[in-house]
DNA sequence: TGTACATCAGTGAACGCGCGTTCACTGATGTAC
DNA sequence: TGTACATCAGTGAACGCGCGTTCACTGATGTAC
């Protein structure tokens, strides 16, 4: 079951209500067998015996399997999103360097809850599939809510930012596109948020893929912390 | 066509001899179709047509369609591990940040090249699979190459070593066992360098996943060089 | 309030596909005497 | 050097599977007069 966004419109007819309910089950459903067997496996014939459907009744709700994915891309996107913003508001009185922390576990958090949700995201692209539009501007509000945090603790003097660095003019570009969510921010910062943040999920693909396994395994929780930890203190210290 | 290891010992009989150059055709195709499709859609049949046999004949060769993808993916760790080594080794004299720059273009350039070999090794594992054992000694391979470029900079005094950390006594001792590849290491030193690796393998993930797609993409190599430039600065002057 | 028609959810059968794997077989290559 | 048997590569048919999607259909819900 999952919650109705409160600012929906109100369905007005009985057959549109029993329609919302439905959809959401599928989903509900899909979402779980996503979790279950990842993407690639999903199965629209699966959800739709676990719904009780006959297979054809699922086009009702959905016009493809790749739709259907569409959506929990979309999700999952808006979850990590949400879950980042969440993290850097509840640490909003914090330091800067806890702000950071809490951002780091919470996606880390999520990650280990929902393997296959971060898969679908940031593992290997599903072939021959097209990203959702939800997704750019779920990984903006990401870098909105990153630079806002940036931005604040910069402005409090609690971040260097008389970095040089030497780079392209089209790297130069890219990054004052990025400034224009966080005033008051060099190039050496943004460039290290960027390298803070991909830094962030090569720890957590490491971990979830397999790969720390050989040999820095014995305290995941406690490996993550500490890299986190200095990645951060780089991060704002520079 | 694959080039034989020359020191393995040769086939005795004509028949042996075929099987070898069978089965390295086969791998050969196989490669090439898991460069076209990616792993997860790689399909022993498609293998044996490409091949002019039937699909039950690779079966002379390859137990299963899993024992097919294992071989393919201890060649890969094998490519990468071997390309780390070289990279390593052809900037011997240079200075350590160099040499560290070379490592990571050199992985990133494989990485271009063979995108789904990247992403059979780096990317989301493919389900229901277990990485064969080359896979573990490939990753060690790595780990001493890049243990090994950071010891002798740090022998030569070209690495800060002061750095203290608090983390637990576990992953302590997870270091220390890394350090037995790399004497005169600290811990702090040790961790920025795993963190250096997960961050590089995060920005290529980053890049050939399609996340670098909004707003950093104008120039990929260059923004490629002065993160891996930043975080190689990061790594050896703490 | 009641009837006539339109809308829509869900059914069940079918299409066409490709897959991994098994198995009994033919015919060529290798080995021992 | 020649023959008899064993080994092995490759064939072709088959098994059983699950998938996404289409389509004509039934029957229930909604709408307009």
């Amino acid at each position: 079951m999952v919650a109705m966004s409160i600012d929906e419109p109100v369905p007005r007819s009985a057959r549109e209500r029993a329609r919302r309910e439905i959809t959401a089950d599928l989903l509900a459903i899909a979402r779980r067998h996503l979790a279950e067997v990842g993407g690639a496996a999903l199965s629209l014939r699966a959800v739709a015996r676990d719904a009780g459907m006959v297979s054809s009744a699922v086009y009702r709700y959905f016009p493809s399997r790749d739709d259907l994915l569409t959506r929990l891309i979309g999700d999952a996107f808006g979850e990590v999103a949400e879950r980042v913003a969440i993290a850097a508001e509840s640490a909003a009185s914090s330091a800067p360097e806890k702000r950071f922390a809490a951002v780091a576990h919470a996606v880390r958090s999520w990650a280990h809850e929902s393997p296959h949700d971060y898969a679908l995201i940031y593992g290997t692209p599903i072939p021959g599939y097209v990203a959702p539009p939800e997704t750019a501007q779920a990984s903006e509000r990401i870098v909105r809510t990153l630079c806002g945090v940036l931005a604040e603790a910069a402005s409090n003097g609690q971040v260097r930012t008389d970095a040089r660095i030497e780079t392209t003019r089209a790297v130069r570009s890219d990054l004052a596109a990025l400034r224009a969510l966080a005033e008051g921010l060099d190039d050496a910062t943004l460039a290290r948020a960027v390298a803070w943040w991909t830094g962030l999920l090569g720890h957590i693909s490491f971990e979830l893929f397999g790969h720390l396994a050989n040999g820095l395994d014995s305290d995941p929780d406690g490996f993550f912390a500490l890299q986190i930890g200095l990645a951060t203190t780089w991060l704002l210290q520079g």
